[in-house]
DNA sequence: GTTGAAAAAATATTGAG
DNA sequence: CTCAATATTTTTTCAAC
């Protein structure tokens, strides 16, 4: 799907704050709100808006501790790896990466012991998986709120 | 804040679709909108909530590759380096580390050329930065919308 | 593609249990 | 903390340009 200005300015605004309403929207980009509407509905249909999520704090909820986890996967064995590990609870993301690592896992546990048992009761426990390491995030800088548009 | 099984019902709901109505919300965790109403508005001003943001694919905007790339910053550099990092067109997330690494970045560029200038030009460039490893993000098998609540 | 206007639906607010 | 009722806004639809 081809994106005009238009339609990256009304990403831009819903990128920032999802519950924006469309009246709003159309003001700031000075259009009536049925073109944005219109315009919101084919960026869905289209799937290049993929969703509209709600950002939790994950300390709020009990997650003390977030980390990358790397992981060497052997071979042939990446499919039946890759379905566990998603079973995990804590697991967040699950990347494949070139470099030094095969996967790339963004997790989060209650506490340093929480995560212990995550790393080696659930993680280490598993076949397939050879080395790991563990990167604990001790903090987060920045976030945008998505890709530059 | 105290979170109890009511507010976590309403989190789960607004991370899989933040514009999810309020009234939808209300009959789906069988209470009145007014009830889910103020409780989401204690939730944002307590920062359990931090916001609310349309996901956009990348792809779609013109990034065909992703990256984690991780960074080692020399001693007493940290946050001057980490203040020019934040303006470089590309890099979504800023993680401060342990282990290998002392910063992770997440970034996007519109392929392997952009990834290239965007690491040798901007980051390479950038002093205070000693080695620094780039880890393309060949595809994203699991993204959750957020912690689990 | 865009618009304005009407109809339907949702949100914000208030007052009371 | 919860609710019902109300007032205000927004979403949604549609004929017309």
């Amino acid at each position: 799907m081809e994106l005009d200005e238009t339609d990256r300015a009304i990403l831009r605004i819903l990128q920032e704050d999802a519950r924006t309403p469309f009246s709003e929207v159309a003001r700031r980009i000075d259009m009536s709100s049925a073109t944005v509407h219109d315009r919101v509905n084919r960026m869905e249909e289209a799937g290049v808006i993929e969703g509209y999520h709600a950002s939790v704090d994950p300390k709020a909820v009990g997650y003390g501790v977030s980390a990358f986890v790397g992981l060497r996967v052997e071979q042939g064995r990446e499919e039946d790896a890759l379905e566990r590990l998603r079973e995990i609870d804590g697991v967040c993301e699950i990347h494949l990466t070139t470099g030094e690592w095969d996967v790339i896992l963004k997790v989060v546990a209650a506490d340093t012991d929480s995560l212990r048992e995550l790393m080696f009761e659930s993680v280490a426990e598993m076949e397939g998986f050879s080395r790991s390491q563990t990167m604990i995030i001790l903090g987060t800088d920045y976030e945008a709120d998505g890709p530059p548009v």
